[in-house]
DNA sequence: CTCATAGTTCGATTACCATCGAACGATGAA
DNA sequence: TTCATCGTTCGATGGTAATCGAACTATGAG
């Protein structure tokens, strides 16, 4: 037995207040700088600095350096959706020192969880596709159907060279807010990188905040209502 | 933002190894009295009982009094969901000083998971209803067909005295083990009982192994394929 | 080359917390 | 009531780790 210090290493490293912050500003899939992740969590330089090498050692941050930068990003939706997870819980056991501020109800409404989206109009697409049967369960994992491809290539999406990368092409994310499943895996990705191609929505700067046009979601809506 | 001091607090609760062998313990899905999570987490009876008034207080356990016993349990199946997702992470990121045991095998091939059952037993189940379209996606949540529900009558399970619990009727889980889903909810916790009425199958005491008898494997699998 | 910016390393400080022994309630058994 | 068991509370101890300032390295700009 003794799963407890593998997983204890693991949670220990989310445990501290300023790597959990890096860590939440991560979860924009933006890659960010060591100083940027260190304003991120208020702390200094080189505190930040001793920080982002323990996570990277942990495995949860990848390092890319260019230049005299660094920067830092998640090494994959999976660390992504245990923190979403976590915030979950937080949610319901009630640590709520959340006191809804004023981006929260952006944030429920659309918010980009790594590389797809999530929040309502996540939902909103998960549901969509799910009911109108573009999306299936096929083997014990999310697949689409025929008609699925059709429209993911109507709207504009190459599925051959996203279907040939490792990870998964579609998974389920337990959305943090709604309690329900959002699209991630590649196939979410790619949709949302076209959402933002389409300009219906963009990135809200330093936050995770995606922001739709009002023509954008009424096109988004239009999508999913068809 | 920061919503990283939320996420760390719980983080932190479980960054510790003695508490996350207490948790990983209850993953069973028994109730467990204090000094038997004491030994379980190799710790003394005081500093057990400190932990496990921080976990409670913290939302991720649940106490029940029973004469001078105290039976802790984790507060639901999100938490669950939580720890598997953690040792997933920690299974890819190679903080295995893993070394398979033993017991790992068996583990793999069959645990329970809170309440139901995991390893590749547990996902050849939900491939199985999906495959055999028994369950579908509706909604963007797991659902039972029709023809689920007459497998599900059939196998012994009266569905109406579950369906009107709160907690929601299906749900996948992220396996540790095999990385695909397996199904969760009140009807994955009914699925599991069942199997242990019809002594398909017991649990290892004191471990999450659940073991199949060789003929209670082989109608298991008998099952899965009609 | 010189300067500025980005980041790391080192050392010292500090604060927190896990741990245990001992004493103290609380429940049940004889 | 008396005793044993289960558990909590208290106080003291020790170790760990977060933090920052200062010094050091590395990359790029002029």
């Amino acid at each position: 037995m003794k799963a407890g210090p593998q997983i204890a290493g693991l949670a220990a490293l989310v445990g501290d207040p300023a790597r959990a912050n890096m860590l939440t500003a991560l979860l924009s899939g933006a890659a960010l700088t060591a100083s940027e992740l260190a304003a991120e969590a208020g702390v200094g330089l080189p505190t930040a600095s001793s920080h982002l090498a323990k996570l990277a050692a942990g495995g949860l941050l990848a390092v890319e350096k260019q230049g005299r930068h660094r920067y830092f990003r998640l090494t994959g939706s999976d660390v992504a959706a245990v923190l979403e997870g976590l915030m979950g819980l937080a949610a319901r056991t009630g640590q709520l020192r959340t006191r809804p501020g004023p981006k929260d109800p952006a944030l429920r409404h659309a918010r980009v969880c790594y590389d797809h989206l999530a929040g309502e109009l996540g939902v909103a697409l998960f549901d969509s596709l799910a009911r109108r049967r573009l999306l299936e369960l096929g083997e014990g994992e999310l697949r689409l159907t025929p008609k699925g491809r059709h429209f993911v290539a109507d709207f504009g999406i190459a599925l051959a060279p996203i279907a040939v990368l490792q990870r998964p092409l579609c998974r389920s994310c337990l959305d943090w807010s709604a309690r329900r499943s959002h699209l991630a895996g590649a196939l979410g990705a790619a949709l949302l990188a076209r959402i933002y191609e389409l300009k219906w929505a963009r990135r809200e700067p330093g936050t995770r905040i995606v922001r739709f046009s009002p023509r954008g979601e009424e096109q988004f809506r239009h999508l999913l209502a068809a």
